[in-house]
DNA sequence: GACCGAGTATAAGTCATGGTGATGGAAGAA
DNA sequence: TTCTTCCATCACCATGACTTATACTCGGTC
């Protein structure tokens, strides 16, 4: 399609011709104020005749008279008090648009959808959440836990902002930085003698398909074991759960092995560190104060807690 | 004083960095209606470059993204759609706006001030004021009732926009259309046996300095009389009853002679002709629809009433 | 009544702005 | 891959907005 300046869309001109600068309401609203096109410009910093183009160029747009000549003053019609309030209205809403969004740009306000995989939000970001509340109580802060699959995608799709999830995408238009790196062990039943796990043992693991089992399968691969699978679950305590039952070996995060409900359930049998796991932070490429204020302090406080991988 | 280019007013400078064309905000409005910088282009009827740079000019002066990128979309970011709530605010007031504006043109709303002298509020006037009423019932009607003289001075000082009063103002700057000619005869006590007054005769006439007042100085000098002034009124109504209780002469519209509460009191004994006084319709130079409606109304009243002059 | 100061409009020139068309890059589809 | 879609960038040009200088109009003054 082609755009010919000679014969221009005649709606789309209609619809332009009634459309002013907001300058020519702050002129308005000045000359208003000082009753005086003379001492607004100088308030305002424009030459007079400025004013009186701007002004006259208004009056021709909006197609009324907004002055009437007193003397050699020019006085307000009826019909400039009624822009005169438009102005005055337009105008301190954009104030206020400006105040909200200044807001949001320092973090200080607006939505924040956060979503992160079970273990973290068991185990490493509550301390996190109950200060990000705390020091930015106007945000909304919203929670979803789910796989890093499925929290991915949900990224992607601009329903969550921040993701904590294991292993970085790799995906050009997101961004991901370290939070944690979680050491995993085998864990066997409370019953088992042995520390490590029999070549014959069950298993009892994530899911396949799911990043951590992926991390996980890896390690174990490199201490020699194929572990045959007798159950799977994205649930880390249904795992543990098993295991405690004596229905097989796993491989899971220590804090999760170890949990408190443990206390009535029988403890877990740790065997060898399997492998590594990374959290990280991941958001999209575009800059937002609230998604990086919440990374911030998540990475603070595993720079600050004792280590929790021990 | 001067002004120079090269060292503005560094807050007016500030000011005007915010301020930015309506034209931009009906556009972010067209692209989030339709989705897409193209078809809001094309819908538009300007080229899709004149969009995008823009729209690159608002996000500068709001100082916030108003787009993400979404592949090769761009996504609303929360502080665009902010934006674009105001944006919608702002658009659909001015149209509001115009409206308003629209039916202040054609004289159908808005605020109209009418003052008049009490002879054309009690015998001209009434219908024009019910049937201008019924023809614009969304403006609003204000009614003052005063001497020509006051009466001129509030149109002047903008708080009247149309006065009836008696003879033209000789000023450039207010226009004046008659509206009536009205006869005024001499009109003596009941029991008088003259139908011309005696040279000794007493006068109860409208104050000196009143305009009627020097229409009919100058009529009775060129009957040969010089009235002796007994009472002085502006109001009509007193200066009628006084003739009746036989207190003197007077010089009166016929109208005002035959008041219908005279059914009670005695009919005044109707003189000579003095001489006709002209009521004009007064008003600012500037025009103003309502102001010509009404003023269209009271000269359609005297054209098409029988004369009320007999 | 001519003159002057105050307040605004108009004129002519300059620079900024916003437009156009052409082109380029990045992402999704074939 | 190549094509298509969508947006950004570029160079150029027309328009618009601001500048200074000047004219006009009104009200007050000698």
């Amino acid at each position: 399609m082609t755009y010919t300046r000679s014969v221009p869309n005649p709606e789309a001109l209609a619809l332009d011709a009634g459309l002013f600068h907001l300058r020519q309401l702050a002129y308005l609203r000045e000359v208003a104020r000082l009753d005086g096109f003379t001492r607004a410009a100088e308030a305002l910093g424009v030459s007079q005749p400025a004013l009186s183009q701007s002004l006259a160029d208004l009056e021709r747009r909006l197609g009324v008279p907004l002055f009437e000549p007193d003397g050699r003053h020019r006085r307000l019609t009826d019909e400039g008090r009624e822009v005169l309030a438009f102005a005055e209205r337009a105008l301190s809403d954009l104030a206020a648009l400006r105040e909200r969004l200044d807001a949001r740009r320092r973090g200080e306000a607006g939505l924040l959808r956060v979503g992160m995989i079970d273990a973290a939000s068991l185990y490493v970001l509550p301390e996190v959440i109950r200060r990000y509340r705390l020091q930015h109580p106007e945000v909304e802060l919203s929670l979803v836990v789910d796989t890093s699959t499925e929290l991915t995608a949900r990224l992607r799709a601009f329903e969550l902002d921040l993701v904590f999830v294991v292993g970085a995408p790799a995906d050009s238009d997101l961004r991901a930085d370290e939070v944690l790196r979680e050491p995993l062990y085998v864990f066997g039943p409370p019953a088992s003698r042995l520390r490590t796990p029999p070549a014959d043992a069950d298993w009892v693991l994530y899911p396949a398909g799911s990043r951590t089992r992926a991390v996980i399968d890896a390690g174990l691969a490199s201490l020699g074991i194929a572990p045959r699978v007798a159950l799977e679950s994205h649930n880390p305590e249904v795992l543990r759960q098993m295991v405690a039952l004596g229905l097989g070996w796993t491989v899971l995060p220590l804090p999760v092995a170890e949990e408190r409900s443990a206390g009535r359930a029988p403890r877990l049998r740790q065997g060898p560190l399997v492998t590594e796991r990374s959290l990280v932070g991941v958001r999209r490429r575009a800059e937002n104060a609230r998604v990086e204020a919440f990374l911030a302090l998540a990475r603070e406080r595993h720079e600050d807690a004792p280590d929790t991988s021990k």
